[in-house]
DNA sequence: GCAAAAGTGTTTGGGATACACCCATGC
DNA sequence: GCATGGGTGTATCCCAAACACTTTTGC
């Protein structure tokens, strides 16, 4: 833990994080919350987070803290992830002046009891009351990740390699929160040129089988209008 | 300045903030930076910023700090501010982990002799070098604003009151960095119906006048698709 | 054969783009 | 009368939205 040399003449706030952790479930956006076991706010529930000293970022303090509170490697276990906004109303946390850099991220599968007991999902529209203003937190993370899955191939954060249009479509469905035309849904989503259709079907259901698809690009990215411009 | 009940637990990393002040001078998207008077990098440019002590917001650290280092009042001067990303890496100070919350902004009019003598504006494509991580925000900063100007009336933050449509046009371009179509560019601004027409004429110019338009709304905010819906 | 979801096309309206000429003014 | 920027319309293409029926499977 550095010792910063300011640390005499200017006394800081306190550095935080909180982490928006996203996944879906029964088609329906969920977030991770933890239960708190200290005051303030004992027993309400809570985003994870935590503070951060110097010397560490505010990604591997992100880390160390969702490793022991919840039982996760964000840089392992999550699809995606990226800073959303630094939080810093002096009276946010009534302990004190506390900074909270917040980040969002999208988990792909939840595994059997890989989370503390004290860790659970809850639908993003029907959040139990929050601590602190993580409320606030939840719904900004929620607006950004609805924008950003329009516009980039994100979807593919909550989704296997392989998987069938409908459950795709169902992705958007459950972050937007509304549903949509499965015509056009497919008509745009393989207009974008993001997809490679496989040699797979998905069998097993009582129901005509569905084509696999998969992604072209592993890395989560803008839906490119270059292909456009390229043709000239 | 409070002091944090935390400061014997965490050495908090030093926080900062760090202000990209957009301007638009001779059809040239403009960024306001200062000569640096300390090491490290003395005598060479880098964007206005200092320490946030616990107790200040971001907000209020930087109007405090961009009062006395540049002579702004962001609050009453900047005619638009948001907050723009929080960067945290350890290395970014020589000094020290310092982790600084960065602001975008924008300057209507410069005001003569406003500005301490070792601020000026550099265009924001030709700046000179720059100390720290500074021109990775002035970038971060350029992409945020030419994208969030093509989704709310934030061209008004660069326009007088009332302003023609080729003014309005340039505030676009000089954004951008590039030319836009006259007749598609009128078209479709007029078509977001956020301007009113005014019974004004721009006089005094060696060529036909121009008639002068004004923005509906005084804030800003993005284009709505509302008034689509609300016809049904 | 029936329940369940897969898969598929057309029409219509609106927005994006490309493009060129006449108009009103000050000097 | 000329230099300067102001102001205007049309044709084409693509995208968005609305909308219903047939196909394939497991049981």
């Amino acid at each position: 833990m550095t010792k910063s040399p300011y640390n005499n003449v200017y006394a800081a706030p306190v550095l935080t994080t909180d982490f928006v952790v996203f996944s879906i479930q029964n088609n329906r956006l969920m977030v991770l919350l933890i239960k708190r076991l200290d005051e303030p706010f004992i027993n309400e529930w809570a985003l994870p987070g935590g503070y951060i000293p110097a010397g560490e970022t505010t990604v591997q303090g992100s880390r160390r803290i969702m490793a022991k509170k919840v039982g996760l490697d964000i840089l392992e276990d999550l699809s995606y992830m990226e800073q959303l906004y630094t939080f810093d109303m002096v009276a946010r946390d009534p302990r004190g002046h506390a900074v909270s850099v917040t980040y969002f991220g999208c988990l792909r599968t939840v595994k059997e009891n890989q989370l503390r007991p004290n860790a659970a999902f809850f639908p993003v529209d029907e959040l139990p009351p929050l601590a602190f203003d993580h409320d606030n937190i939840i719904h900004y993370a929620h607006k950004r990740i609805a924008s950003k899955i329009s516009y980039t191939n994100l979807a593919s954060a909550f989704l296997n390699k392989e998987f069938t249009l409908t459950s795709l479509q169902k992705v958007y469905e459950s972050v937007y929160g509304h549903k949509l035309d499965k015509r056009n849904f497919r008509k745009k989503i393989l207009k974008f040129d993001i997809l490679n259709k496989t040699e797979h079907m998905e069998t097993g259901k009582v129901q005509r089988p569905a084509r696999l698809y998969k992604f072209k690009s592993n890395k989560i990215e803008e839906i490119s209008e270059f292909a456009k411009e390229a043709q000239d």
